[in-house]
DNA sequence: TCAAATATATAATATTCTTATGTATATTTG
DNA sequence: CAAATATACATAAGAATATTATATATTTGA
């Protein structure tokens, strides 16, 4: 089962900055690889989603970018700025605090 | 504290949907200040995203609605179709299996 | 050798929300 | 009793963001 797109675009960049946070340096399909791993599939991030959000995160320096080659492959790598580290804190703080009211939403018995 | 506007775009339909499957009838007005009041102001339903939406669910075919007049003042209701409810059960079901899927990426820690 | 996987990127389109506006009635407070 | 606030629905213009499709190029394995 793949989960509805709508439930994805919310937590995108949240996913994003928790894994930089956590691997230090990733480039974009190791991103989509990762993230298609850890949830067994269920969350499969498109490249029309990922780049345009990794290029915003960039220009508001919340994450810096060195390129690579891998012989004649280019390869570019994300890193969290110090700014991005503060916000990756605030982004998963709220998102686990957003859960917390979700549940509670989901779990109001019948009258 | 209030959620960014993104985390609620994803869940909004289930959040209406929830309310809806457990209070039978409600009107828009109704579920905006309800959602207010059971998440102590942290999500705050705006009329142009939520009425957009109540339309959406009924042109689907999951909600029908009723409108009645309390004196002068007009009011629609909202309740679940048949086929509405299961729906319903298959988005709370996804959401739920979501946040765990978001809880498990969350808790990852550090090598 | 050729298909699949790796790797990045963008453009046109679609969707959906934000913000603002509009309309109107009802209630509370100074 | 006037003004402010709350109730109640609705839509339109613009912004933001994702979907889908496309483009390009290299590497790997059958």
């Amino acid at each position: 089962m793949l989960y509805s797109s709508e439930l994805i675009k919310g937590t995108l960049k949240t996913i994003i900055l928790k894994l930089l946070k956590e691997n230090k340096r990733m480039y974009g399909y190791e991103i989509t690889q990762t993230v298609k791993e850890l949830t067994n599939g269920k969350i499969q991030l498109t490249e029309g989603a990922l780049y345009p959000s990794l290029h915003a995160l960039e220009a508001e320096g919340i994450v810096t970018t060195e390129t690579e080659y891998i012989g004649k492959r280019v390869r570019k790598y994300y890193t969290l700025s110090a700014a991005g580290k503060t916000h990756t804190k605030e982004k998963i703080n709220e998102l686990v605090d957003f859960m917390e009211t979700m549940r509670f939403l989901l779990d109001i018995k019948p009258a």
